[in-house]
DNA sequence: CTATGATATTTTATTTGCATAATTATCTGT
DNA sequence: ACAGATAATTATGCAAATAAAATATCATAG
């Protein structure tokens, strides 16, 4: 059996949430069926990360309630509601009776997250070397040729797509539920920043060839090696936005 | 300067909120003082904190709404904020249109969350080798010797407290804050769990002598070898921990 | 003309109340 | 006596109103 496939149908909390709707035109379920009905503040915080990470609501704005409210067609108290859950999550920012804030991320911050984000999805690319079966390395085959095509075609967006895959299966591989919920939370915090590093002369390729090195050594169930190709892989995508970063400040000054 | 000294002043985000009576009692301060108030679904979510933390709501117990707002004399929706903060958390879970229920640890989440712990802390000591100040290792041993005294004296809660400031001390001197957030969020679930590896018999003298291996490393300013040491500490809190539960299951069988 | 104080407006925090969903218990029919 | 259905109770989800607080603006005094 697939680990991999298996794993990726048991897909992850926020999946099922844009179904919502489609449930409650369904047929009546047996009742014992627990996957009755989302609660309004879960759709309505879905529907904030969306906004957020599209950048309709950018970094340091403020979430203006009343607005939320009406233009979701909903009432307070599950905006507020899905606003703590945003709060949990490093999303936005709650001052006591001033109100909610879009979080900023600071270039601190990434040179921050990056490293302990390699530490981590290097532990990942580890233990996917000892787990993955000759089906899940096949998958990963499958996955890594979309990467290459898409390198190669220069499609930067559906790279961008190819590479989040490659990434969400090896976590996937690792098995490790905790391990996968503090990666995922890191991410949405790097989310945030909207980041472009693909956009560098050149990352598209030294990040294609990146991946293919983790990839081998997975291949060749070398555990030490993934994890060293991992977190370089990760190491690297930091540069490359920090050059970004310096290139574009310069550019503004001139 | 004293990192350290500095950094534990700057306290994590819970720690004023035992304050907040006080400061309600207090001579009026200039209004532009940001640490106004509290708002209530905060000092709510601190007080289940410490109940389930307590074991006075036990793991999987069902979290009902009405006795606890009668119980902290407070109205139902600012308990639903709190619930919904202990959920991000992933202390209690959600279940819609079911209630709350506080969330129960299993040996293989125990299993799962060791390593990670083990990873992430053990980069801090990494970090805080090549970070900690002269003054920074004179406050360290301070909490070492106080951790030897107690060690000696075979008071294990007391101990405790010593192992976790020192903990908190070397996560405080990598001097990284999503890192510090992360490994915070990953030992609030343990302490779910309610761990008791310190009362396996010679425990206390293993850690003991795990923490002056780490110390040693810290003040050799050898980044590995304390990463090293870490690694092995948590490894071997995870082992005793397991040792434990296999004697007190049999012990059940007996 | 500037600074301070008061007032008004805007916004959040909390409470209350109602509607809906789910579970349990009771009653009836086989 | 047992099984199924219906009714009642309990609990959650949502909305609207009320209260409290912060900020901005305007007026007055120095």
């Amino acid at each position: 059996m697939c680990n991999l496939m298996a794993a990726l149908l048991n897909t992850s909390q926020y999946c099922f949430l844009s179904e919502s709707f489609l449930s409650c035109i369904m047929p009546i379920q047996p009742v014992s069926l627990r996957v009755v009905q989302e609660s309004l503040h879960q759709e309505v915080a879905a529907q904030l990360r969306e906004r957020i990470f599209s950048g309709e609501l950018q970094p340091g704005a403020f979430v203006d309630e009343v607005a939320c409210c009406e233009q979701l067609q909903i009432s307070r108290t599950p905006l507020r509601e899905a606003l703590k859950v945003l709060a949990a999550e490093g999303l936005v920012r709650q001052e006591p009776r001033r109100g909610s804030f879009v979080n900023e991320v600071t270039e601190q911050d990434l040179d921050e997250i990056f490293p302990v984000i390699a530490l981590l999805e290097g532990r990942c690319a580890h233990e996917a070397a000892l787990k993955a079966t000759d089906a899940d390395l096949a998958a990963l085959a499958t996955l890594h040729e979309r990467l290459q095509k898409m390198a190669k075609a220069k499609r930067i967006s559906d790279y961008y797509d190819a590479n989040f895959a490659i990434h969400e299966a090896i976590i996937t591989l690792a098995n490790n539920k905790w391990l996968a919920q503090v990666i995922g939370d890191l991410r949405k915090i790097l989310k945030l920043a909207r980041l472009q590093q693909l956009h560098a002369p050149g990352r598209l390729e030294q990040s294609l060839s990146e991946h293919l090195a983790v990839f081998a050594a997975l291949q060749a169930r070398d555990a030490l090696g993934a994890e060293a190709a991992m977190r370089t892989h990760l190491t690297r995508q930091r540069e490359a936005l920090r050059e970004l970063a310096r290139n574009q400040r310069s550019r503004l000054v001139v």
